[in-house]
DNA sequence: CTGAAAGCGCTAACAC
DNA sequence: GTGTTAGCGCTTTCAG
């Protein structure tokens, strides 16, 4: 009639088994697991040391359930080792693992239409507390999201995609990194700074041009026409093959890293000195650009710091649904001068 | 008494809501939501219909409570940028999304000693239904892991770091990718090969040592000091610099890229030309390898293919409890050859 | 092919 | 401080 004392081998010991054998209630294991107050240190004692001789582990699909939380955070990130998606993405891990919560990651794929919206919604359905988006790209389609996103959302290094109801961002500061960039080009005497920009489709590319644009114009520079790579050093030779054809070109801030390499190597190749007739900066710091020839003048991208502010405030947002939201915290712009930037050369 | 029929709004759907408006029965809902065999047409289409008008998703946490199982796979991984592991964990977040798992990641921080048994724990904790080891580095105390992990085991570039029930393995190839590339210096001609290694908690950077060590042996070929390096170009560069004072050098085997640039760095800083004196290769193919100056012979690491075929063993480990192991297959090596090799100097 | 009943292991609300 | 009583929303028997 009762259920015996000892069950199968192969079962998984539950806090009634934890409570028989302290001798308590199982709702007081639950409160003893659960770190609540209101226990006699004595009977939490008793009842730690039966979980730890049976190997008890709380059974997180049972609290879900019961509680409604499932204590986890869905991340949906873009599918690219490319060093600024993939670096943000270890700093929301690290960030996460500080809060106690687990963490779900989807990928989406570059060019998938539906991709963030088929990923918010495998989230959701996994029952997750809390969302990031590091989600670089706008494609068309997110808009239909509006519906039924009611946990907390960390918007990362982009501006919402779309309307939920307890929204916070973090990282919007490509912006004031190509300022940066720009105004050191200014300050060795360049008349004017060429771009070579990241795809349009990426906020991170959209913002750069914008902030290089808009520090040209604060200055009363002209503008010269922008060159257009995909981030990658294949795409940087090209705009560098390019770029040589024009006489005048002095100094050019490439949205990232890996495009300032490919675009140093046209330009060496035809001859032209860096940064003897060609100042070049780039984006990011990656950890070779100290290392390349010549090493590369760029700004560091604040991934860790962008990752655990926007974390902390999601977290708090997830776990105190009626306060108001946290302001962000932006980091300082970090400019790494090596030797790809000098003065222009006379005329 | 009866339970009302429409709930608080901000109450989820239920299946037997689905059933109520479907006029079917509970379980005959979890059928269909099943894609169980043994349904008409006709009932499962109205049972479809119902859950779009209500907006059903189907509760995982209860499921998993009901089922013992979560339909989730957790992987371990070392928390960094690096090219490899991050390519990598993208390859298994591709592979994963095929097979209609969800995905639980956990980091480990390098240095922190109980780092993988925490990590797998933490997995087990949440239920997962299998496991997938990304952690390239064998620190101590991972031995008493050998309790409770009853759930299958993907280790990837690997030995197996402890014993499991179930374990399959993949990507065990550095071996045969060091192998390529100190024959291709051979047969270019030079009479033997530096190697520039990675740290050695690494299993990669040990079997890259081995790989290079028993290629000089099995051609007959004196075995030039290590030099030791930690992956950084940072590391690659220092290893340049002490690498300049000997004179008989004219091929090192760098065990990646970012170790080859910076190596590169110190031999063209101290007027050694690259490849007409000294030959470097490395290992990864990293997106810039080929516009770095000089564009860089390396070897590509096959991660999607190793992560797929991984995945691919895990999934079936988990749905076939008693079936036989898949054996791996390894992909092809695919060195590529750049303008960082060239015949040895004439003496 | 379909349904009824009985839990899965936990937390919530309330008693004591 | 602690225990009791109900479920959470599914899947799993086992009947039809």
């Amino acid at each position: 009639m009762a259920r015996l004392v000892g069950r199968g081998a192969g079962t998984a010991p539950r806090s009634i088994d934890v409570a028989q054998l302290a001798g308590v209630s199982q709702k007081t294991v639950s409160r003893v697991m659960n770190g609540e107050q209101y226990v006699s240190d004595d009977v939490r004692r008793r009842v730690l040391e039966a979980a730890e001789a049976l190997g008890y582990r709380l059974n997180h699909a049972a609290r879900a359930l019961a509680s409604g939380r499932t204590r986890s955070i869905g991340v949906v990130t873009l599918g690219t080792a490319l060093y600024g998606p993939a670096s943000l993405l270890m700093g929301v891990e690290r960030a996460v693992r500080d809060t106690g919560y687990a963490l779900h990651v989807v990928n989406t794929v570059e060019g998938d239409a539906a991709g963030l919206a088929g990923a918010v919604d495998s989230l959701l359905d996994q029952g997750v507390d809390g969302i990031v988006i590091s989600e670089p790209i706008d494609e068309q389609g997110g808009a239909d999201l509006t519906l039924r996103v009611d946990v907390p959302v960390l918007v990362l290094s982009a501006p919402p995609p779309f309307a939920a109801r307890r929204v916070v961002t973090a990282g919007l500061v490509s912006h004031q990194l190509a300022r940066a960039v720009t105004e050191h080009l200014l300050d060795l005497g360049h008349e004017t700074v060429h771009h070579l920009a990241g795809p349009q489709r990426w906020f991170a590319a959209r913002d750069r041009l914008e902030g290089w644009r808009a520090t040209l114009a604060a200055h009363g520079r002209r503008e010269p026409p922008v060159l257009a790579g995909d981030w990658s050093a294949a795409s940087g030779y090209r705009a560098g093959r390019e770029l040589v054809e024009a006489d005048d070109v002095t100094a050019v801030f490439a949205a990232n890293d890996d495009m300032a390499i490919g675009l140093i190597r046209a330009l060496l190749e035809s001859g032209r000195r860096v940064p003897e007739d060609v100042s070049v900066v780039g984006l990011d710091d990656v950890p070779v650009a100290a290392y390349v020839t010549p090493p590369l003048t760029t700004v560091r991208q604040p991934f860790d710091a962008t990752a655990q502010d926007g974390l902390k405030r999601l977290v708090h947002a997830i776990e105190n649904p009626d306060a108001d939201p946290v302001p962000a915290q932006d980091p300082p712009v970090d400019l790494v001068v090596r030797e790809s930037t000098a003065p222009p050369p006379n005329r």
